[in-house]
DNA sequence: CCGCATCCTGGGGGATACTG
DNA sequence: CAGTATCCCCCAGGATGCGG
């Protein structure tokens, strides 16, 4: 796909299977990205992302995990221990892709006063 | 926020006005990216954006606009003719956002073949 | 033309209990 | 330890109709 000229952007947009929608739709939930961070560091197992995740259950670490590792964005490893140890790190196609949230990540840090902000502005001028 | 060594990174996703969690909540919704990329180009009106953004309703592009507003991304103003005519724009900060999800985007299109290539290959090994 | 109000449904996602 | 299976609630968001 292009994305060259203003044309291209609005067919972009509109597109069926638009890159934008299909990956934000993946990354977009509530808890991917989340994941996605706790494993930039290394591979971890199930139990220690549930604790350092505030607030996920296990149903919605498994299912987001599954869709993942689906995406190709991580691997899952199982070692035959006892009891049993599960290791899920980042592909090489997951790093990238965390990589370039990364960009967006670091400027929501940086402007999120300046969002707080704009939305206190905004309540106060609606009473 | 530091995000230099492992800890903070660790720490990063657990808050609770965690910026990740706030932004991409935010952000991360089915149609605010979309909105902000039709407005790449330049101011818009309402019903041209609902004709440019296939599938969206009017509900929820009013609503959506209205958030993007209160985050302080997008302007609204309103020319007193007849009838009414209401232009949407990128404010400074929208404008950023947009850049800063630019890089995301464009990853997202070069690799879109190797995702949906990992999601078939990932549905054929489970039957 | 631009929206708000209302109604209604699907599925995201929490809580809990049970297996290998 | 790492899930799977159920139940259930809530609300995102579509459809429709009205008002300035």
């Amino acid at each position: 796909m292009a994305m060259s000229n203003q044309t291209d952007k609005r067919v972009f947009v509109q597109s069926d299977d638009c890159p934008i929608r299909d990956v934000v739709a993946q990354i977009g939930d509530k808890w991917s990205i989340l994941i996605l961070f706790s494993l930039v560091d290394g591979p971890d197992r199930f139990n220690s992302l549930k604790s350092r995740i505030e607030g996920i259950s296990q149903r919605m670490l498994t299912q987001t995990l599954r869709d993942l590792e689906r995406d190709g964005f991580v691997n899952r490893t199982v070692y035959p221990e006892v009891p049993v140890k599960v290791e899920y790190k980042l592909t090489e196609l997951g790093k990238g892709l965390t990589k370039s949230v990364w960009g967006l990540v670091s400027w929501a840090d940086t402007h999120h006063d300046d969002i707080r902000a704009a939305r206190q502005h905004y309540d106060a001028r609606k009473q």
